[in-house]
RNA sequence: GGCCCCAUGGUCUAGCGGUUAGGACGUUGGCCUCUCACGCCGAAAUCCCGGGUUCAAUUCCCGGUGGGGUCACCA
């Protein structure tokens, strides 16, 4: 039986690297064994899943070359391939556990388990969870409250909690995982808002759509547990599962954005060509068993086994990556080079949104060039400017503080994320105020912390003709210089 | 902290009982050269530790240590 294998991103942000990592290697492993890649948008996460995220991971997921027979822009037997278009069928299926009797509803209020955790943080408890308060009440009496309106989630009974085990076999570790039933909590599989959780959708969908292999991220390898005792208590058949190690900063932790650029769009507005990033990540926990590490993903198709594939998480290492891009760029021919620049830098768009500004402020045609230069290139150079952002009433700290803050506050505002100059503007002002600090000050330092010079068009028009990914590395490297400077 | 996973130079990896432990990035010395880049030649740097098993362990087993993940009405 040929695999089934997908891919189920969260729809709550940047397309991430991360995504195209576990992509690559369900991709490669479908196509090895003429199977099928699916593409599924699991976005039960009202607060966070957003539309436009959506439409960026499948541009992302393209842009990379991936392909999936099955998804939501793409149809297939088996959709809809949004989970919020599933509700009905997690409903129906949620029903059929609480007949069965493993799954309870739970009244417990969010300041109920908020102490609870509390009093388990204080108490230093081996494990922290749910502690089964609403277990023993009668599916009777639960369901007349529920029936009167009253707020509830629906809960897994774990079963045997006591002496019990899970097990699954893991199959790129080659060897079984088994956890304790009382490490697994009893995990909430509905929420009050009337959406599934994770775990409930994952589980159904996967089965529902014929999924054979299970090829996600390390950081679910203690949930699985949870997932093979849904399958069980459905009476289905559990799929395979492999965990990949996690993609990871130089120290180690677990792949992140304060420490990295991990949105696809930041490779790809940087002029990464996207079948080297997809060779770097390839190399990442997998080589063909010789010397080679440029390849294409045909060739890790046809070199690819599990045992080729290694569990530790490796870091990402950027540098690496930069070597493998400049010396795919140099093998271009300069037709083919121009093509790419063409398209991808100097496109018609991105040039006439640029021209619209430096019209009003260029003198002879020639110095378009330099006068849209801030928009191009990574990194800049503060040298000539590091003075301007000695600001009078603040001090270094201060500065490298509001830096910080406004970098990490425009990845929350709704606004803020789109990057359109009106709504950049607006959360900027707002920003100033909240924190206490003129418009005039902070626009500088983002001004020249975006562009490493004083004088460019508004300041928002400038953000958004950078892009919020050149934007945010740019003001990173200022904190970093600044951070190295003495202070003022 | 409990549980789980992982472990070859700084980083990504090859190795699958006997090798001068190979390659790549990075670092570094030199050559090439008007500069830089490329290219070429060279160097430093690794099997986490301790027990076993074995004639022989980087390799197999156990323990320790270290790193990571996870303990949400987020995925």
């Amino acid at each position: 039986m040929p695999p089934r294998v997908r891919i189920a991103p969260s729809p709550t942000g940047d397309p991430h690297v991360g995504t195209a990592y576990i992509a690559l290697f369900n991709y490669v492993f479908a196509r090895k064994y003429g199977g099928r890649f699916i593409l599924r948008i699991e976005d039960t996460d009202r607060e966070r899943s957003t539309s436009s995220s959506e439409d960026a991971i499948i541009e992302a997921l393209r842009w990379l070359g991936f392909e999936w027979e099955e998804g939501p822009d793409v149809g297939g037997p088996h959709g809809p391939y949004r989970q919020s278009e599933r509700l009905d069928i997690y409903r129906g299926h949620i029903a059929r556990l609480m007949e069965g009797g493993h799954a309870y509803r739970c009244f417990c209020t969010r300041e109920r388990l908020d102490a609870l955790r509390k009093e388990q943080l204080a108490a230093k408890a081996d494990h922290l969870g749910y502690d089964g308060h609403c277990r023993g009440l009668d599916p009777a009496a639960s369901a007349e409250r529920a029936k009167a309106g009253e707020a509830h989630v629906v809960r897994l009974r774990i079963p045997d909690k006591e002496e019990g085990t899970t097990v699954f076999f893991d199959d790129l570790r080659g060897k079984e995982v088994e956890i304790a039933n009382r490490q697994i909590d009893d995990q909430v599989l509905f929420k009050s808002d009337g959406f599934p959780t994770y775990h409930l959708a994952n589980v159904v969908d996967d089965h529902l759509m014929g999924i054979t292999h299970v090829i996600r991220g390390e950081e679910w390898i203690t949930s699985t547990p949870k997932h093979v005792l849904l399958y069980r208590a459905f009476g289905w058949e559990p799929p395979r599962f492999i965990h990949l190690g996690l993609l990871r900063n130089a120290d180690r932790s677990k792949l992140s954005k304060r420490k990295n650029p991990v949105s696809i769009f930041h490779y790809r507005d940087l002029g990464y060509l996207p079948e080297t990033l997809i060779n770097f990540l390839g190399t990442l926990g997998f080589s063909l068993g010789d010397d080679r590490e440029r390849f294409t993903v045909d060739e890790m198709i046809t070199h690819f086994d599990w045992s080729r594939v290694s569990a530790g998480g490796p870091v990402f290492d950027a540098a690496k990556l930069d070597s493998f891009n400049a010396a795919d760029i140099r093998a271009l021919t300069v037709d083919e080079l121009y093509l790419k620049v063409m398209d991808r830098v100097l496109s018609p768009e991105r040039l006439k949104g640029l021209l619209v500004h430096a019209k009003e402020r260029i003198d002879r045609l020639d110095d378009v060039i330099p006068y849209i230069s801030f928009a191009f290139g990574a990194e800049v150079d503060y040298g000539p400017v590091l003075a301007k952002v000695r600001l009078k009433k603040r001090t270094r700290a201060e500065v490298i503080a509001i830096l910080k803050d406004y970098a990490q506050e425009i990845e929350k505002d709704p606004g803020a994320r789109t990057f359109e100059p009106d709504a950049l503007e607006a959360f900027s002002r707002g920003f100033c105020e909240s924190r206490g600090w003129k418009a005039r000050e902070v626009f500088t330092l983002l001004r020249i912390g975006v562009t490493g010079r004083t004088a460019t068009p508004s300041l928002f028009d400038t953000m958004a003709l950078c892009g919020k990914d050149r934007c945010r590395l740019r003001l990173r490297h200022l904190i970093s210089v600044l951070e190295g400077e003495a202070d003022w």
